[in-house]
RNA sequence: GCGCCCGUAGCUCAGCUGGAUAGAGCACCCGCCUUCUAAGCGGGUGGCCGCAGGUUCGAAUCCUGCCGGGCGCGCCA
């Protein structure tokens, strides 16, 4: 057990204490005590609110709940010292003996320090990227990608079972359109000239090897035949192609899906239709005409009667419609019955969408609010646009011309980690800017660069006392200074940082921890460079050498924790 | 017109489900390399936290209304 959760614990025994003892009414709601650490060091270790929050319903001053409060808290061991201060916070300044534990807790637990079981129980369906099968992954869904992928693996460490989910859309126009595209390379492979792409149709050439492999297989069979005769073929095929190349365009960022579900496959097993027959039996579905859209109306608006949700009663502006005037499910209409599907797989849903879905969040939220009766909880977390610059110029993008910056180009170009770490040291629904030259910078204005940098050095220090030779003792940690249990105390709070993070589902709170730590690391280290005496390796001192490299060690452990939970790669070395 | 997101140092952004004197990097100024990788570290200058009310022991954080910016609005996906 980590020392914050201990101590969560010890406030609630001292409190039931002084229940027992009349100190304190009994039932007192304590939500809102907590224990943590001080934003201000000079204050102490730890801090707890309890006085404050607890006074007034207990029908006392804070002052005097307080000293009360105190007297049990002096009582604890691995307390040296207690304090009131302010309006009634309670300050607590632990021994030196508990940090040292904590060190070895650390030590002790290794890659599962900072794991927890908060979310025991509790199961969570992630479903992110879902781009569109019609072409390669480029860095409009980078982002979105990364996030989701940390945001599961921040839940799995938290304690929760996570599905990763895909969602592909595969029944909407744009893959008939697909397979046009397609049937155009198709006919060019087998020799005709097809001139340039029209208007309307993919022009990317990442469809030609597709009309290449249609070619072998079927031969001239489907050149002149009419379009009811292939769509369908070609467009099942396009689909499994284009999946294939997304799905390695996600291996290079090292993002796997658990599930990748077909909305063709969902309309075919007549979920949606099983989703509009319950919501029309408790009246949430009716036959209904649209106003014209707000604002600019467009010249060919006309009322037309269609099934609507009546999303309105769930906080939605208008009622949504469920399928179109030919029948067809809109794209709202299968995604709800799509998202009651998911209800099924886990206790809470979370989706990652790009902000420009963001109009559409409310009437889905409602959908599923209305097909699990308020049970199951689900949250659209939307991700910002990036701007991609290049040494500050905007990099030009014509998704008409087929030249957008795709996935595979980027990662080739910076890497992986490069790519994971950058989409992750933002708020997610904070825009932000990818400069390709700022992202590879080796200083600390780049925090991949500077977090990597702080392990590349712990990583060198068992190099160094290889080679030379340095006999090792186990460590006696009592020898940690002031600012050496400075380090053991930032490094304590991974666990609590994880945790928040994955409370407030915010993996971007990982890469800011590293940073700090980094920070704090970098910090200690060169203090060494004006007292060869404080340096980790002391040469002529093993058994101080053997205190220091274990408290390096230790940090590094947490760097690659955290950096872990992010999807990237600590390295040993700078080039 | 409506909805969502954002507004914190000159710039880019944090601010831990309301806590004590609001932080970091860049930029600018001053220091530290015969180095356990100085690719780094230390110090300094710099803020009506968009504005105005409200909620309470306490608000950058929650609520309301304005102002400013971004994204979106259809039977598209």
């Amino acid at each position: 057990m980590t020392l914050y959760v201990r101590f969560a614990e010890h406030m609630d025994a001292l409190l039931d204490g002084m229940e027992q003892a009349g100190d304190l009414p009994a039932g007192l709601n304590r939500k809102a005590v907590t224990v943590e650490p001080p934003r201000d060091p000079s204050h102490g270790d730890l801090a707890t609110n309890a006085a404050m929050v607890l006074a007034k319903p207990a029908g006392t001053n804070p002052r005097a709940l307080a000293e009360k409060i105190v007297a049990r808290l002096e009582a604890l061991d691995e307390v040296a010292s207690v304090s009131i201060a302010g309006p009634g916070f309670i300050n607590m300044t632990l021994t030196p003996a508990t940090w040292v534990t904590e060190l070895e807790q650390i030590d002790a637990l290794g890659g599962d320090y900072g794991r927890s079981t908060t979310g025991a129980g509790t199961s969570v369906n992630v479903e992110y990227v879902s781009a569109n099968p019609t072409g390669p992954m480029h860095m409009g869904h980078c982002r979105g990608a990364v996030v989701g992928d940390a945001l599961a693996t921040l839940l799995e460490y938290a304690g929760h079972k996570v599905i990763r989910e895909y969602y592909i859309n595969d029944a909407g126009g744009q893959v008939d359109v697909l397979a046009r595209s397609a049937h155009l390379r198709y006919r060019e492979a087998l020799g005709e000239d097809v001139g340039a792409i029209p208007e309307g149709l993919y022009p990317g050439d990442y469809l030609v090897p597709v009309g290449a492999a249609l070619a072998k297989e079927f031969g001239e069979a489907y050149v002149a035949a009419p379009e009811g005769d292939w769509l369908v073929l070609f467009r099942t095929r396009a689909v499994a192609a284009m999946m294939d190349m997304i799905r390695s365009d996600l291996a290079l960022l090292g993002i796997h899906h658990d599930v990748f579900a077909s909305e063709a496959e969902l309309q075919a097993a007549g979920k949606p239709e099983a989703a509009e027959k319950w919501l029309r039996a408790h009246d949430l579905v009716y036959d209904g005409v649209l106003d014209p859209p707000k604002g600019e109306v467009p010249d060919d608006w006309e009322p037309v009667e269609l099934p609507l949700f009546r999303s309105t009663q769930f906080g939605d502006d208008q009622d949504r419609p469920i399928k179109k005037s030919n029948g067809s499910w809109t794209y709202f209409g299968a995604d709800m019955a799509y998202h009651f599907q998911k209800a099924q797989s886990a206790d809470q849903l979370i989706d990652i969408w790009g902000a420009d879905h963001a109009g559409t969040v409310k009437r889905i939220q409602a959908a599923v609010a209305a097909l699990t009766e308020g049970k199951a909880r689900f949250d659209v977390k939307l991700v910002q646009m990036v701007h991609l610059l290049r040494d500050g110029e905007p990099v030009k993008m014509s998704k008409r011309a087929g030249t957008f910056v795709t996935l595979a180009d980027v990662v080739q170009e910076v890497g992986k980690d490069v790519v994971r770490f950058t989409m992750l040291t933002r708020k997610a629904d904070a825009q932000m800017d990818f400069d390709f030259a700022k992202v590879v910078e080796a200083s600390k204005d780049n925090p991949v660069f500077y977090v990597q940098y702080a392990h590349a050095r712990i990583a060198s220090l068992g190099r160094r006392v290889e080679e030379q030779g340095m006999e090792l003792s186990a460590p006696n940690l009592s020898r940690l200074d002031t600012s050496e249990l400075a380090l053991v105390k930032l490094a304590a709070q991974f666990p609590r940082v994880v945790e928040g993070a994955a409370h407030n589902r915010e993996p971007h709170r990982i890469a800011f921890y590293l940073n700090d730590l980094a920070s704090a690391f970098h910090s200690w280290w060169n203090m060494g460079n004006d007292d060869a005496a404080r340096r980790v390796i002391v040469v002529n001192d093993p058994d101080m050498t053997s205190v220091r490299l274990f408290l390096a060690r230790q940090i590094g452990q947490i760097i690659r924790n955290g950096l872990a939970l992010m999807g990237v790669d600590a390295l040993s070395e700078m080039q």
